[in-house]
DNA sequence: GCAAGGTC
């Protein structure tokens, strides 16, 4: 068997189908992994990287004593799997084959994933022959050109790529440990450091301190207008910016009619079509659109995989000579773009255009299907369209203008104007996505005069330098080096997930500069673009066997040791640093109280904002739980407390915004005291002006510091303490029937739990208890189905009962043995006859008195007789004396009050019967026999 | 819990 494997499923299947020729290609599914048979040949498909590299064993502590940050450098390096079944798959396979190809993709990271399956092949079958299959595209002619020319693994490639993974894992790892635990930070907030991932921080950073030190010049711009033939004519005076305002108001004196045409030169410029587009050009265009360049991908990603366009990540801008141009325009025409098909078939450039980037592994970005925007969608088919326009634009033809460069002379301030009109629009009636703008100038000839209609001066600023924009952050990225084309997008991603960098252009956050700050005090190599470039250096000598993967990373460690030398010399100082730096992301301005900062304070679940003058100061203002989201804070103030306002973020949960968190906790503050009934408009407003927000300051306070605040008398500052604690009750009850409700009614949409506690209060039910005598029609009104309606209510009453039992004083153990015999509700125990009690809980009798006698009491009633055990035991005894009346009719009896003979005795048949269902017959019997 | 690189 020959065992052909690729860099990825879908590439498997397309070799599989191009090599099967006319045959069929039997396709099956191993687990989730598939494979594509023909012939004597089986092709599968890996997923990139199958393995992956870490340390070897014993480095999983980042605080251990003796495994430190630094001992990382030279810690063991491991491959093992990450993805199992193709792994396992892999090594079934070779078991079997007589030959195997590798077919992965033709650049470094494909010879790598080639040589890790070579790996994988080679430990079980140490004998078969190995060799590699090289192609740019997966076309027919490729790949049979392909296989026709196999050759072997080119090990030193694979190398280099080792030396990567090695070097990137190291350092990234080693700083990103050490740097963390200098700073105190674990978990999800750890600061990661790494080769690509910091070069590119530190120039958001570094644009950031360029835009706060940018100092504004002044300018002015003067520029005159005129008019021919009912056109108006803007020139601009030849001096361009004047940085001497004196000279600018000269210059603008000096011009005056008459305005005479000095010079008309026409001319003709060529506008290029665009090139083909790479990963990053084609990032680019897409953020013209709207979509940020994770969007932009994952789009791609889909029509590619769905076969609309071809691979979408590729670093190459020239189509390979074996790309079938021809075949793609016929599978466009007929669909949307028929026009446009026909117009570049009939018009087309010789030669497509051609950008400066080739290379080996994947053919520019293009289309390979045909789609419509129904079976698309809006959004992918934006994207789709782009890439097909694109592709047409770049064997369209040149535009052409015309061009007319005109200048003035006014009285000896010179002048000029430019105008530019399109002779053919070429590759423009293809590509709309880049404005051409027309400026056309009436005819003028030199010596002709023409008046000036106005002369505006005006007075300018030079503006900072842009914040980057995502698409041109990445532009950047590839211009230095950093990250590759599948991997720049994700870095901006991790830098935005870490918190380092946020918004769209993108600005640093505090801990973002506070970390760039430390590496590049004491560690500037990994903030350096250089990095990457020495790297790559080294890479390209191990390709050219010049230097060996060894030799390479010892360097890169001895480097790394220098670092480490200088950083753990300094590590306290760097943690706090970036502690104190970043302490200034959680304050949002002064407490209303005592004028210190407030901080938003994490600890565990649980997050609250707090006064730094604390214990002094005690404001604080609660959060909700961090299950609902981690607080943070965000660039908006209020105008009124000056505090930054709060949000609480949450993975996959919309942000919630709680605004100013003063503002916010004063208003879900205000319904509280207004529960209070001596409470007045005046009095809040005392209340707030002495910063007292919620009813249990007022109720946690001494009578004569909340007379003294709000300016009372201290007998009615200790009534309003009564009323702020009944205040807290009520709404301890209202929290404690929100989670009881909660606990039972499962949620649905449009049945928020909010919603259902509103309506219930609107009925004046605000506690358990108001809900355990609410009738069923009420719980419905409130939005909750009759069926969970009365599971509820029986809950309430549930729950009501036992705590009215052990409120009584039943203890917990026989309350259970109660329930157990049915018996649930106060009422049972004072209704019930005790001996009742006693034979359906197995309780004694003397006990069951002094319960029911504690229950009684609690409820102001009068308690039954005490009867003894004794009593209890010999009157059972008699009554089953009596011929005829068993056990289960002395339980009935119970029920009755009749305990013995002499209560059978003197019983009523009538009534007995009535309660116990007992014929009235029988009991005349059992009464005449004792008689 | 760390990187960067494949791919989904």
């Amino acid at each position: 068997m020959h065992l052909i494997i690729a860099e990825k499923n879908i590439s498997a299947n397309r070799i599989a189908q191009i090599l099967a020729g006319n045959e069929k290609v039997r396709a099956k599914k191993d687990g989730s992994v598939s494979t594509y048979s023909f012939d004597t040949k089986t092709v599968v498909g890996l997923k990139g990287h199958v393995v992956e590299v870490d340390f070897e064993p014993g480095y999983t502590n980042w605080r251990s004593e003796t495994h430190t940050p630094r001992t990382l450098i030279d810690a063991g390096i491991v491959k093992k799997p990450t993805e199992k079944k193709i792994v396992n798959l892999i090594q079934k396979l070779s078991r079997k084959a007589d030959l195997v190809t590798i077919a992965t993709d033709y650049d470094t990271e494909g010879e790598l994933i080639g040589k890790e399956a070579y790996e994988l092949v080679r430990a079980v079958n140490p004998n078969v022959r190995i060799n590699r299959a090289r192609f740019s595209a997966i076309t027919p002619a490729e790949i049979r050109t392909a296989f026709e020319n196999l050759t072997d693994l080119d090990f030193d490639l694979a190398a280099a790529g080792e030396a990567r993974q090695t070097v990137d894992l190291m350092w990234g790892a080693a700083l990103t440990r050490f740097i963390s635990l200098a700073a105190r930070r674990g978990g999800k907030n750890i600061l990661s450091v790494g080769r690509v991932q910091s070069p590119t921080l530190a120039m958001i950073v570094e644009r950031e301190r360029e835009i706060e030190s940018f100092v504004p010049q002044t300018y002015w711009m003067l520029s005159l207008e005129t008019e021919k033939d009912g056109v108006t004519i803007e020139a601009r005076h030849t001096a361009g910016r004047f940085t001497d305002h004196e000279a600018a108001l000269a210059a603008e004196a000096g011009t005056k009619e008459p305005l005479v045409v000095t010079d008309v030169k026409e001319g003709q410029k060529n506008d290029r079509a665009p090139t083909p587009f790479d990963t990053t050009t084609f990032i680019v265009a897409a953020s013209r659109l709207g979509l940020s360049a994770a969007n932009a991908m994952r789009l791609a990603e889909d029509l590619y995989m769905n076969g609309y366009i071809s691979y979408p990540r590729t670093d190459n801008t020239v189509y390979p000579k074996s790309l079938n141009l021809n075949a793609i325009l016929n599978t466009l025409k007929g669909g949307g773009f028929d026009k446009d098909v026909a117009w570049v078939q009939q018009n087309r450039r010789p030669v497509p255009t051609r950008g400066k980037k080739e290379s080996t592994d994947h053919p520019p970005i293009h289309p390979t299907g045909s789609a419509t925007r129904e079976a698309l969608g809006q959004d992918r088919w934006k994207v789709y369209e782009l890439v097909v326009r694109r592709f047409l634009a770049t064997l369209s033809p040149d535009a052409k203008w015309a061009t007319t460069r005109c200048t003035f002379d006014a009285s000896g301030e010179p002048y000029k104007a430019t105008g530019g009109r399109l002779l053919y629009a070429g590759w423009r009636r293809i590509y709309p996505y880049s404005e051409a703008k027309e400026n056309i100038l009436p005819v003028l000839a030199p010596g002709e005069r023409l008046p000036i209609k106005k002369v505006n001066l005006e007075e300018k600023e030079t503006q900072p330098p842009a914040r980057y924009s995502q698409s041109r952050l990445i532009q950047v990225m590839e211009e230095l080096g950093l990250g590759t084309k599948s991997t720049r997008h994700e870095v901006i991603g991790k830098l935005v997930s870490r918190r380092y960098v946020e918004g769209n252009p993108l600005r640093p956050t505090l801990v973002g500069r506070a970390v760039i700050d430390a590496l590049d005090n004491h560690a500037e190599t990994i903030t350096e673009p250089e990095m990457t470039r020495t790297l790559e250096e080294h890479m390209q000598l191990i390709k050219q066997s010049r230097r060996s993967r060894d030799d390479v990373v010892t360097e890169s460690r001895e480097m790394l040791h220098r670092v480490f030398d200088k950083l753990e010399a300094h590590k306290s100082e760097i943690g706090t640093e970036i502690m104190e730096q970043t302490a200034e992301e959680h304050t949002l301005g002064p407490c209303p109280a005592c004028g210190h900062d407030l901080r938003i304070r994490h600890i565990g679940v649980s997050q609250f904002i707090g006064c730094t003058g604390y214990p002094e100061c005690r404001f604080n203002i609660s959060l909700p739980g961090s299950t609902w989201g981690k607080a943070i804070r965000v660039e908006a103030t209020c105008p009124e407390h000056n505090l930054s306002h709060v949000r609480l973020i949450r993975k996959g949960a919309r942000p919630w915004d709680i605004g100013c968190p003063l503002c916010s906790h004063i208003a879900s503050n205000v319904e509280a005291l207004r529960m209070m009934p001596s409470m007045t408009d005046d009095l809040m407003q005392r209340l707030h002006a002495h910063h007292i927000y919620t009813v249990s300051e007022i109720a946690g306070m001494q009578p004569e510091d909340l007379a003294k605040a709000v300016d009372v008398e201290k007998k009615e500052a200790a009534e309003l303490a009564r009323e702020a604690e009944d205040a807290l009750e009520v709404l301890r009850r209202r929290s404690e029937l929100r989670k009881f409700v909660r606990k039972i009614v499962p949620p649905r949409k449009g049945r928020s739990h909010a919603k259902i506690i509103r309506n219930l209060l609107e009925q004046g039910i605000g506690d358990i208890h108001a809900l355990s005598l609410a009738d069923v029609a009420a719980i419905k009104k409130a939005g909750i189905p009759e069926a969970t309606g009365t599971e509820l209510l029986d809950a309430a009453r549930g729950l009501c009962n036992e705590r009215a039992l052990r409120e009584a004083g039943v203890p917990a153990v026989s309350l259970k043995k109660y329930q157990a015999g049915g018996v649930a509700t106060p009422d049972d125990f004072c209704y019930l006859p005790i001996p009742y009690l006693a034979s359906k809980t197995g309780i004694n009798p003397e006990t069951v008195h002094k319960h029911v006698d504690l229950v009684c009491r609690h409820l102001g009633r009068p308690a039954p007789q005490k009867i003894s055990r004794t009593v209890f035991e010999r009157g059972r005894k008699e009554l089953l004396e009596v011929p005829g009346l068993g056990e289960a009719t002395v339980d009935r009896l119970y029920l009755a009050g009749i305990y013995d003979a002499a209560t059978l005795r003197v019983a009523d048949p009538e009534k007995v019967s009535s309660i116990t269902g007992i014929p009235k017959a029988r009991l005349r019997d059992y009464i005449g026999h004792l008689k």
